[in-house]
RNA sequence: GCGCCCGUAGCUCAGUUGGAUAGAGUGUCGGCCUCCGAAGCCGAAGGUCGUGGGUUCGAGUCCCGCCGGGCGCGCCA
């Protein structure tokens, strides 16, 4: 509808060009938006407005040059001039009731477009650290990066869903040297656990597991693990630093002391055994939640193949490394980042920031004509310096969006909820959908822009009244259903045809809102999918269910006349399979009975 | 100190490339079930859009300063 009416607008332009009411440049963007009230018809465009400077006239005057210029529309009922130029545009009825039959007819597949032209994107998300279960912050990435593939995917994207799985980082080792030192502790040997440690209680069940399946093969005394180590971190209860110990150095050699002390063999075990376990239930966690991915991508495997040594060697080539008190660094500061950044530590281990640039690189080198990353906000200094590193190596940074998704903050009894991360006692996902069930967890996630903060009000998210808009979007899809139900109660029978071609009777002011609404759905999709913004599915999500509920306590659906009876069953399935078309896409289910 | 994000009704938030009289939900108050699900609907009240300038036909939206909040500024990830 909206491009039909740029359409018409355009082809206006051209005829007042040829006339010579209007010098060459034509404008490539046709404003065009919804009239926010019906007064001012369907559809309004401040074209004139925009173009009257390089026309030298008053706006109004060149409104109505535009309109009388404006081709004939059967889908138009009247345009107007209104206030200081816009042009108002009165669709026809029929233009709203063909909405209907295109439901209808397309099903499942209305409100999906041919926009994004197959082009390849890949949009990485999570890709938390398999070092221990996903929490309620990464959740919020979770619904969110899903949502914007499926809507990317609706547009017409070829979309890629990948985790990338830092297996191979120096983060692993310490979860390896978490689990072991907890299984000494279960085996009854003194163990002071490092600062630097991982302290969830999921280290010691799966250190406890360790043991049941391997018995003591792993116990060395404590005081062989602890000798001669460098001093750690100590800090007392107020968290004031005592000392002068470094819980990296230490941590790093507690590692290296688990290595030496296990031997390659053992220590491989351990190292898979932590890995394995915690991403199976990550895999498993995400899946539940309705996220499921293409690619599970392997830092190791990255590793492994060479990559980051060759992209380092590149980026060597290309003039961009040097090195400094024995460590190498990466000139970002030559595109734009704050400061230059380290990318192999002068103990020889590469950072970080090294295998995220070997990883990007390798997206690029992939072929995707766009790449997507999903972050936490907190990450958001990290963007400069990927996108510098890109650009040294000769790739176009605009190719790569980042989006920044703030955290979530859980409030119950209308007090925060959520507990530290440093001590280990987090809220975990799966204790949240546990809570709240997927559902209102997927919903509520995206209900927010993402770089907003989220406070997630877990009572709400439970209710089960039109407070919670979870239940309020399903509860009307819910009442279609019922509907349907009822007319096989009370012996109608239901004629599809017969009520299209009765469409002219849905004529009530509800009807006609309803009829708006609906009609919007294939715009939101699309404004949502391009701006990355689920947010906006959400809201008209809601709008809908309210056009629809209002709708249904004026107005019966089941009354007696045929006609009108089938068109109102139209109308009313119509609204039923946009509702489930959306619920879908923000990963929500459509109950038929609640 | 520097950088990024945010500041809109009591509370939580929308506000479409700058457009017409700034909107929802919630909360408060008041109505609506002999009738397809009241898990619903309708109405009332509630605003110096943090603040001061600027840009223009027009600014919640763009630019600059200030105030307030969050995050970041590691040879951590």
């Amino acid at each position: 509808m909206k491009l039909h009416l740029q359409t018409l607008l355009t082809q206006a332009i051209d005829r007042l060009r040829q006339d010579g009411w209007l010098p060459g440049a034509v404008p490539v963007d046709i404003p065009l938006e919804r009239s926010r009230d019906r007064t001012h018809g369907d559809f309004a465009s401040s074209l004139a407005l925009s173009l009257a400077k390089i026309a030298r006239c008053k706006p109004r005057d060149l409104a109505e040059r535009m309109v009388a210029a404006l081709p004939a529309s059967d889908r138009l009922a009247k345009v107007e001039i209104a206030g200081p130029g816009f042009i108002n545009f009165f669709l026809t009825p029929t233009a709203y009731h063909a909405t209907v039959g295109e439901i209808l007819e397309r099903g499942d597949a209305f409100g999906r477009s041919a926009l994004g032209g197959g082009r390849r994107v890949q949009v990485e998300f999570v890709s938390a650290n398999p070092t221990g279960p996903l929490h309620v912050g990464h959740g919020r990435g979770a619904a969110f990066g899903a949502t914007v593939a499926n809507l990317l995917e609706a547009v017409g994207y070829q979309v890629h869903r990948e985790y990338y799985v830092n297996d191979a980082g120096r983060q692993m080792n310490i979860l390896a040297a978490s689990i072991w030192l907890r299984y000494l502790e279960h085996c009854g040997e003194p163990i002071r656990f490092p600062s630097n440690g991982y302290r969830g209680e999921y280290v010691r069940t799966i250190a406890a597991q360790l043991y049941a399946e391997q018995g003591s093969a792993y116990v060395v005394p404590a005081a062989r693990v602890f000798a001669d180590l460098p001093a750690d971190e100590v800090r007392d209860e107020a968290g004031n630093l005592l000392g002068t110990g470094d819980k990296e150095i230490y941590i790093d050699a507690l590692v290296e002391r688990a290595k030496a002390l296990l031997g390659d063999h053992h220590y491989r075990y351990l190292f898979e055994r932590g890995l394995n376990t915690i991403l199976d239930d990550i895999r498993d966690d995400l899946r539940e939640f309705g996220v499921v991915y293409d690619e599970w991508y392997s830092e190791r495997t990255l590793e492994e193949q060479g990559a980051v040594n060759q992209t380092l060697h590149r980026l060597r080539t290309a003039g961009y490394v040097y090195e400094k008190e024995g460590a190498l660094w990466f000139r970002s500061s030559a595109f734009g980042d704050e400061k230059d950044r380290v990318v192999e530590r002068d103990n020889g281990q590469t950072t970080y920031f090294a295998s995220d640039i070997a990883y990007h690189l390798e997206k690029f080198e992939r072929g995707f004509d766009w790449v997507i990353d999903v972050w936490g906000a907190d990450h958001h200094g990290y963007v400069p310096r990927v996108k510098a590193a890109l650009q040294a190596l000769g790739e176009n940074p605009d190719r790569l969006d980042v989006l920044l998704v703030q955290f979530a903050i859980l409030y119950r009894n209308g007090e925060r909820a959520q507990m530290s991360t440093r001590s280990g006692e987090f809220v975990t996902l799966r204790e949240l959908r546990q809570e709240v069930g997927n559902d209102a967890a997927r919903f509520f996630y995206v209900m927010r822009k993402s770089e907003q903060h989220l406070d997630f009000d877990l009572d709400l998210a439970k209710s089960q009244s039109k407070d919670n808009p979870v239940y309020y979007i399903q509860y009307a899809y819910a009442r279609v259903c019922s509907v349907l139900r009822q007319l096989r109660e009370k012996g109608f029978s239901r004629d599809e045809q017969r009520g299209l071609a009765h469409l002219s009777q849905l004529s009530e002011l509800h009807e006609e809102a309803l009829l708006v609404a609906l009609s919007r759905y294939p715009e939101v999709v699309e404004a949502a999918a391009l701006s990355h913004e689920p947010h906006q599915l959400a809201h008209y999500l809601r709008e809908l269910a309210n056009a629809f509920h209002t709708y249904y306590n004026e107005h019966r659906v089941l009354v007696p006349d045929d006609a009108l009876r089938d068109a109102r069953l139209n109308l009313s399935l119509a609204t039923r399979q946009v509702i489930k078309n959306g619920l879908n896409l923000l990963g929500v289910s459509a109950p038929e009975v609640m």
